[in-house]
DNA sequence: CATAAATCGGAGTGATTCGTTCCGAATTAG
DNA sequence: CTAATTCGGAACGAATCACTCCGATTTATG
């Protein structure tokens, strides 16, 4: 029930990117620095974000990333399904079919729905300006 | 993101106590046959969740286990967090005091709080007796 | 009262996943 | 064309999780 480092690291990581997006493009090491993440795995991080779509990554010299969309249309229910993958709390909603042969009638199943679209939803309405908006609080 | 398959037993093995509750006590070893659960996992969800305060233990010969409480008064955050510990998605809401030494200024912390207690209410919202009612929806 | 059966309780082992680290491929400035 | 800087993927170690087994406790029975 709890989310891994990677994700919790992600999200620092994509809140200090969001404050250099309007700077220009910024680097995976700069990330690191700033946040206190280990480099390689700000490195790896960066790998996964870009992969997801979230991050938009340049090679080369001079390169580096910057977000792939405004910081409001980023939330946290993208960036944790990016690292975490579905954010389905059972193997049984992630998929239609129920794997599970144990009880042939699950009466737990559908309730896992409704949790789900809730907890999703509270992700879903935090995004990254919202991070940075209300820092003092 | 995901909760673990102990804590999933748990709701299903609870579940099936619940059914049982008021035709007297049960045995680990009928939620087992009846649930699908291999045997030594369920003894151990028993024990945790003896231990938890959720199931009333009786040893000897004739002995069994039931609901140390009635079925409604029993919700989802109440197995999860006997099983997994507090639902606390990080470390830092977890505890009072932020141990990650990173960002001086964590502007992510404060927001944490308000899914975690968006989580909580959707868990704390299903109760067992809930969970045997709408079994075929 | 002694015996035996049945149960919970905790300790140990193996496997999977997670987190970290390192090295190679790609691209652009000079 | 050379070199520097960056992302990308692959490999290693650690921690946690899931599972299994054996001992302690208690009650019905002879």
């Amino acid at each position: 029930m709890r989310l891994s480092s990677l994700a919790d690291y992600a999200v620092v990581m994509m809140g200090a990117a969001a404050r250099h997006c309007g700077g220009g493009r910024t680097s995976a090491t700069e990330l690191a620095a700033e946040t206190g993440i280990p480099l390689p795995t700000a490195q790896k991080l960066v790998s996964l974000l870009t992969r997801a779509g979230l991050l938009k990554s340049v090679r080369g010299a001079g390169g580096g990333i910057k977000l792939a969309r405004p910081s409001a249309a980023i939330s946290l229910a993208d960036i944790i399904e990016a690292i975490e993958g579905p954010i389905a709390m059972t193997n049984c909603t992630a998929h239609s079919a129920c794997t599970c042969t144990m009880e042939p009638d699950c009466t737990v199943k559908p309730h896992w729905g409704a949790v789900n679209d809730a907890l999703r939803g509270a992700l879903g309405g935090v995004s990254l300006a919202t991070l940075s908006r209300s820092a003092s609080a």
